[in-house]
DNA sequence: ATGACCCGTCGCACGGGA
């Protein structure tokens, strides 16, 4: 069978409901992670999609965060939060708060965690701590299906550009998150654990950004990032007939500053 | 063409995004 699978980071699925739907219809996916909701898991758009032919499993809390699993493939062994997810303490919080950031499902064929990494803020920063420690727990939670014979992939916004060339001038990011060697490394982690990055086509130009801020025209000038990856296994990377990056989503008003990540599996 | 930030919020600016 042909499998269709994505991601894309949505920036509120409440203000993209139409762009969503509308991509929905159009690329036709089987499977849809989906990071930054924006909105608690009750209040996700579920009878909407639903029209479509595809079910949910929400997992966000509200005014930030929120990540799913849209699939018109079924669910199997839902889980949210990966295991000793580390929680974030803010500076003005007595206690780590566990934030909405991974969901897994197995879809048909296909095993997924769908996952929002945290932005890290500043080299430096609590929060950057917070990122490096959040992507050695995805390491570990990902061991055995890595290995594993199911096709299985982790989907998502990594907020980490794995190389020089997934930005569009590396001098911007001179001290900068996203780019620095400690970053790239549990990166790096990930990939000693079985995953394999999966490249996907740019439609346009030579790099496949998958990102574009919304200021100083950062898009038509194709100033962008690729940090929003794919990475599968051996079973999933070998079933594997195409993978692109759908800038058309990225065009006009109203839409997510992320474009989706489209990947084709014959299994 | 894709055009000079956008999201949610007990807001009337601000934190967060990257």
């Amino acid at each position: 069978m042909t499998v269709r699978i994505a991601t894309w980071n949505i920036n509120s699925v409440t203000a993209r409901l139409p762009k969503l739907l509308e991509w929905l219809e159009s690329a036709k996916p089987d499977v849809l992670c989906l990071q930054e909701l924006k909105c608690a898991a009750d209040a996700f758009p579920y009878e909407e999609v639903r029209a479509l032919g595809y079910e949910t499993e929400a997992h966000g809390n509200g005014r930030w965060n929120g990540v799913a699993i849209v699939s018109r493939l079924g669910f199997q062994d839902v889980v949210r939060d990966l295991p000793e997810q580390p929680g974030y303490l803010a500076d003005d919080a007595l206690v780590p708060v566990i934030e909405p950031r991974a969901i897994a499902a197995t879809c048909g064929p296909v095993r997924v965690w769908s996952v929002y990494v945290p932005n890290g803020r500043e080299v430096g920063h609590a929060h950057f701590r917070y990122k490096l420690d959040w992507l050695a727990t995805l390491r570990e939670s990902v061991l055995a299906d890595a290995a594993g014979e199911r096709p299985f992939a982790v989907l998502g916004d990594f907020n980490v550009a794995p190389t020089d060339e997934d930005v569009y001038d590396l001098a911007d990011f001179e001290g900068a998150t996203h780019v620095t060697p400690v970053e790239r490394a549990a990166l790096a982690a990930l990939r000693e654990a079985g995953l394999a990055d999966v490249m996907p086509r740019p439609l346009k130009y030579d790099r496949p950004y998958t990102y574009w801020d919304y200021r100083q025209l950062a898009f038509p000038k194709n100033r962008g990032m690729r940090i929003d990856l794919v990475y599968g296994n051996a079973a999933f990377e070998a079933a594997v007939t195409d993978s692109y990056v759908d800038r058309e989503a990225r065009k006009g008003k109203g839409t997510s500053d992320h474009t989706p990540v489209v990947v084709d599996l014959n299994l």
